[in-house]
DNA sequence: TTATTATACTACAAAGTGTTTATTAGTTTC
DNA sequence: GAAACTAATAAACACTTTGTAGTATAATAA
């Protein structure tokens, strides 16, 4: 749970190995305004000073652990560019998705269901309105009819947040589907309002 | 935006409500972290012991805050219990919630949408699971067929997370569309995948 | 080995926290 | 209106947290 960027000295690897790991650990046991920089760098047997050599404050720590856990989903979803853009690739994303989440399922449920951090949530949210928003638009383009009848962003605001909160809501019962039927079942609810045009008559 | 347990010295009041607002105020201006009881008081016009006299720290204010919210949606909805449970009611309690926020759009966008702190998210999705479930549940007792293809929970998941986020997106947007027709909209969206085994074949 | 660099250690000023005590000022009740 | 009550103020206190220095020590890289 920690990208490298090349050749970087093993101590910091070591040093922000101890401070993220220390983090997750105390926010089992505490909420987030009860962390201070002193607590973790005890957890973590550093000093505290070392903290400030590696990040600016709490706050920014989450930022970078915010970014990381998006480029690792993004690895992790593989890079399935533009091509064979089909059913059944929007289907083998969502697995690889809930895949990733499932066996980093520690990091996920304390930063993104139990301790809601925003910042995890906001993160992530981007990368689904942004993973929908394309799978829209790329409908819309090979599909004839443009007779829309739920305003795009609606559509798109509830899709993704239904998405997001499903996710969060399975993590905090301890995941109890395996990623693979989730992702049957979210996909199955998805398209039945995702083609709402072809579905509904205007009532 | 205030609840008020009957005969309340005047002077308690204003405090409170100088508080509050100070808080608002000060989250517009700046991130939850770097707000502390100093500057609330401050900003308040009051003295940071009076603080104490009211609330125990930061977080206990938010949590207070969020109970009020709570009661104050309840209070909005109107206390239509189990009668004249049909599909027009479930309208009129959502344009009614819808409203209600529109009105308190201030209040909301600060603490649900601009910065997201947790507790108000959680107390609403917790409301409207409330509300979603027992509709499922009066569907489900006077619908003959009980063939479910997605899990109750997983539908429930679905449907409460949409809501919400689609609410906050509205917020997030400064309200581009009218309560009633979000109202529409949404419910239109969710009948769709509510209704899930009579829609659906097992594919 | 030598040069480099991350970390440890100590110290410090500034700010915030939560509580106590005594005083002032506003509210309620008779 | 006067007395009893209670909220808010003010000053002070011990304590924790923050962010930053300067110097020393250890691990890494050349």
């Amino acid at each position: 749970m920690s990208t490298t960027s090349p050749r970087t000295d093993p101590r910091v690897l070591r040093t922000r190995l101890l401070i993220r790991v220390a983090l997750i650990d105390l926010l089992q046991e505490m909420e987030l305004e009860k962390i201070t920089v002193n607590r973790i760098a005890e957890r973590a047997t550093i000093n505290r000073v070392t903290f400030y050599l590696h990040y600016r404050d709490i706050p920014d720590m989450l930022e970078r652990m915010a970014d990381d856990m998006i480029n690792e989903i993004h690895a992790a979803l593989g890079d399935v560019p533009d091509q064979s853009r089909t059913k059944e690739t929007d289907w083998s994303i969502l697995v690889k998705m809930l895949e990733h989440i499932a066996e980093n399922s520690n990091f996920y449920k304390v930063l993104l269901s139990s301790k809601r951090i925003p910042v995890f949530n906001d993160r992530l949210t981007k990368l689904i309105v942004d993973l929908i928003t394309n799978r829209a638009e790329q409908r819309d383009a090979s599909s004839s009819d443009s007779a829309v009848i739920v305003p795009r962003d609606i559509a798109i605001w509830y899709g993704s947040s239904a998405f997001i909160g499903t996710i969060v809501c399975w993590l905090r019962n301890d995941l109890p589907y395996t990623p693979l039927f989730l992702a049957k079942q979210l996909s199955l609810l998805f398209r039945l309002h995702q083609n709402t045009n072809e579905l509904m008559d205007p009532e």
